[in-house]
DNA sequence: AAATTAATTAACCGACCGGTTAGTTAGGAA
DNA sequence: TTCCTAACTAACCGGTCGGTTAATTAATTT
């Protein structure tokens, strides 16, 4: 368990490595229970050091909070400045982005559940126009790319955008309402059900935008 | 606002009423903070009686959780109930079942966001067999029954209901954080934007599940 | 090796929160 | 009218939780 081996490791008097292990360990607690719900004492239990760490290092609890947000946030830049969306057609591109989002997702899967409680809990008081960027904005730059270009059907930029994300973290924050839609003992976050949903997403995504007539135009 | 008027209502020695305001004001809670997070005071606050009354007439919170779920499944069902997806071709039963659900959306937001606290925070724990019968199964019989039929594209049926209800109602559970999407003071939560998420979301569905092969051969 | 400082701990505090209890009140039955 | 009981209130209780404080320990500098 992630838990046992974070706990074992001896608690280093390093400041970095100290904050780190706080954050991943606040990731989880988080992504149970949201900035409201989440129990410093837990976090403070998955890390090896005592719970006044949390303050000394992060001041409160809203603190370390934003420090977890402000993480994902940036790896998942990181991983959106190492694909070119824009020397691709939109069909591409889409697919480009899509597969990049959901390495992410299946890499952090404490994420989704992390922003939705953001936006039901906190009003989305914490969602600042970075994770905008990061998330939302090159899906709506495609979309527009594409109905222009013909190539994807007359849709609401702004609308699809969110429901292509939100196909994408459903599964994600939902999987233990869903369980039983699968013989018993399936585990839905195994790497093989988390790669299903990867592939069928993306090729429904992509089936949900496509322009019928140009695909006819096409194969004519 | 609701509260105000939920308020304002004279205390009547009613039970059955009582219990009834007392759901309202917890489906408002439990939206917003989950079973973990919902305050028995803030619920009390709304409701015009004691918090006293809640132990009283609920038992405990999680006895309150468990009525507020209970009465929105039924609510769901007896709108299921009323709608014939037997008798119509896979596309149009499709269709129709995502109008229900929509409605149902529209007439209740709050109910989403509890379900998704529910599968976070508690892990489904009260997520009955009932809740997924009246959500997922419907159209997983109608996407196996479209792909048997040559109207649907050979889809992952558990997959695809997944995404169909994610796409439903993760724009119930997210706006707060998308906002900025739309020009600044738009309310998401307006019957006019509400509406459009419905019409742009059927259309998707739809495209997303519709087999290319099947409208050429229908259009030739 | 002494002094300095950053990292860490154990014990503690006040506020809050779920739940209880003892007593009150309204209203229907006898 | 009296009585009984279901509905309701006000005050309270014990445990939990975010955050603090004073003292301790490990590195780093001089």
């Amino acid at each position: 368990m992630t838990t046992a081996i974070r706990k074992s490791n001896p608690p280093s008097r390093d400041s970095d490595a100290t904050k780190n292990r706080i954050m991943d360990a606040a990731e989880d607690e988080f992504a149970r229970a949201g900035l409201l719900g989440a129990r410093t004492e837990a976090i403070a239990a998955n890390t090896g050091v005592t719970k006044a760490m949390i303050f000394y290092h992060f001041g409160d609890k809203e603190g370390l909070y934003r420090a977890v947000l402000d993480r994902s946030v940036t790896k998942r830049l990181l991983a959106l400045q190492k694909v070119d969306l824009q020397s691709v057609d939109p069909v591409e591109a889409l697919g480009r982005y899509l597969k990049m989002f959901m390495r992410h997702a299946k890499d952090s899967p404490k994420v989704p559940p992390i922003f939705l409680f953001e936006s039901m809990q906190n009003k989305g008081r914490f969602y600042t126009d970075m994770f905008v960027a990061v998330t939302y904005t090159p899906v709506i730059d495609i979309l527009k790319r594409g109905i222009e270009s013909g190539h994807f059907r007359k849709l609401d930029p702004e609308q699809t955008a969110v429901n292509v994300i939100g196909m994408c973290v459903f599964y994600y924050t939902s999987y233990n309402n869903v369980r039983s839609l699968w013989p018993a003992g399936t585990d839905l976050m195994s790497d093989e059900m988390k790669e299903r949903h990867t592939r069928e997403t993306i090729d429904m995504v992509i089936a949900s935008v496509l322009n019928p007539e140009h695909i006819v135009s096409k194969s004519a």
